[in-house]
DNA sequence: CATGAATGAGGATTCATTCAT
DNA sequence: CATGAATGAATCCTCATTCAT
């Protein structure tokens, strides 16, 4: 997949298809580059419009503002990060038993999540570097987080706590130490320690078993 | 403990005492909690000078430039952050079976490290947000990390596989999983949603029993 | 001619022709001015911007520091200062007899360096009282000085000397002498004393009496 | 002489002797070397402090602003440059034979203006340079030349006019001249090529044979 | 007298944004 | 649609000067 590509499918969620002028697409990823290596705050648009080739009122005549190229980023990024969640079959498959256990479950997230991260990593450090500074963002999330991701979550982990495969804590503690876990690695992998030679699939492994056992009925 | 005395105590580390003039620490107050909210690049000094109370020329005579002002902030907190870890006699206690399991030791790290990130959250905030666009920053981190943290946290770890307490895997992969669920609490607890109700001692009695049992050999 | 004309011409030497935009005229305009009454360093850019009639970002889009303003008018200044030692021809006129008698030769380098003088004195001015703080112009006139002036005033003054026109003196201090009585006359009349009442004719006649006396061989 | 010996010299035009404090030197000869080198508006206040070894406010204490230390340094310099020509029996000199010929004269004046120029060269460089920009320098350099240099040197001209000595040009011409040559060869021994390797009394000797044979009468 | 911390106006420069071409 | 010159507010920082110690 070239990289107009990957941009465009991460903006599927913003617009229709095909109103993605070549410039803009040079714009936003210019925009991405920039402000996951210095921030947002700390990047003018003049970089961003030499990086993309483009006059600098250029960007002006596709984004109002700089802070709506910054949303132009973030939003298509946030809606892709949960994309599983968001689709409206994903909790049924659960239940349906296209996952049997918990494990086949989390397995399938990781995998999923996996390419995602690896495919969107600058657009999804700008993202978590810039949700502390704007509420717009932060709230977003929030709606997103709570009536989409945790809903569903929270009816995954009850129908395998009935099943009594995973441990009887409160869902919110199951869903964060979930979460926490999965998230904890992509963090050290991608963000703290990207240069470190990891071997993915032998980490996916430990890290799943230690979620496992952490979560295992006693 | 009031405001001033928390921030000479975190302050420790960098110069002896007695250095501060009062109107440098509230310098350091007001640019602390700026940078927490807006981060640095989008503060600008003149916002800092008139929350200190001070004339912005006042910012520039204590500390040369901005971004010095943003180091005298960050350094401390990094060295504190990991201040545990730089004591003598830290791993030391553990051999001496100061900490009989593990868990004890984990249980001492997490209470200690609770204190004080609820004492420094804002310099913790500034800390985290800054360190992806400050390759200083990244490089001293990386540096404090491998030479005290990890060299310590490695014998205590070989320590408790050997005595047979916890599962034989790579160390640097029981380091980041007990480090990554402890910090995942704390992220959750303090960054993402510190306005959820939490009550703090029964989920780090979960998180503990999960990390445990993650890890324990079976 | 107008005074953007004459502008213009002065900065022949350092760009090719049309390239000149009418604001950027404006601020060279304004600058050189300024510079020349109250020098460089105290003359703000702001002040600059208010006399040339433009924002004070455009002189910045125009020069990239105040710095660049300043080379942008002593450059070209200090090329048209030597502009007839320049010349190719210049040397090969005076052998090929174009000037008979040395004092031909210095009665065209007079004149013409009078008018040069008469219509360039603002920037002469900036020339000869920042020459002293910038070791970039300095070491830009040395190097025209010696490569150019230098070179051919001494073929001039040898052929002169072996013409038995002129007194037997080291050719450094003939020109010494040559361009000090010259200079000076100018340095007293635009600079040292300019609203004495000068008759210029008739000074000049003197001083080139008294140079053609001096000089003379016994 | 030591250093501060001849700054309490070139001081004693403008107040009594023994007025000076080690201090106020230290800051004399700081701001001169300063303003000598980077000129007076490029030069703070704190880095001649600095420079003097003095505090900041000690320098506002001797001296009420930063222009009253440049006058300082300029008034002096420039009551001594004409110093010869302050001297009540200056011009009677000349008249009583103590110089029996314009040469003798100009020969005493070029041996004792030598010898200050090289004692005082970073204050005379202060003056030339900041002359341009200060009104007050430039009036009461006016003034001192015409009521002081300048009627005197006329009576001297005047005398060896009528002795038939020299050429009967307008007084005002040869004073022209004569401080053209003199002065000329001053600038460019000292000021615009100080490192050429100069025989300074071949140079002197050659510059006042033309200076003589410029002006003999024919 | 000397100090140096404090000041706030003013410095050069950058920036997001506009608009005529 | 795209351009890039123009803007002027805002940025970080410096400076001459003051004043309590």
């Amino acid at each position: 997949m070239n990289e107009e590509q990957w941009l465009k499918e991460l903006l599927k969620f913003n617009e229709e298809d095909g109103k993605w002028s070549e410039k803009q697409i040079k714009i936003l990823e210019a925009a991405i580059e920039m402000f996951a290596e210095k921030g947002y705050a700390a990047t003018s648009t003049s970089e961003i419009a030499k990086r993309a080739g483009v006059a600098e009122g250029t960007i002006f005549r596709h984004y109002k503002t700089k802070k709506d190229l910054l949303l132009a980023i973030v939003m298509p990024t946030l809606f892709q990060s949960v994309a599983p969640f968001l689709a409206k079959e994903f909790a049924k498959e659960v239940f349906e038993n296209q996952y049997e256990h918990y494990e086949d479950f989390v397995r399938a997230v990781w995998k999923n999540r996996y390419e995602f991260v690896k495919k969107y990593l600058p657009a999804i450090r700008v993202f978590w570097q810039e949700i502390a500074f704007h509420d717009e963002i932060k709230k977003q999330f929030e709606t997103i987080f709570k009536t989409h991701v945790y809903e569903k979550f929270k009816k995954i982990i009850e129908h395998f706590q009935e099943k009594g495969e995973i441990v009887e804590l409160p869902v919110e503690s199951v869903i964060r130490l979930t979460i926490t876990t999965i998230a904890g690695f992509f963090a050290a992998r991608f963000m703290i320690m990207p240069d470190y030679e990891w071997d993915d699939d032998a980490e996916m492994e430990r890290t799943i078993q230690f979620l496992m056992n952490g979560l295992a009925k006693k």
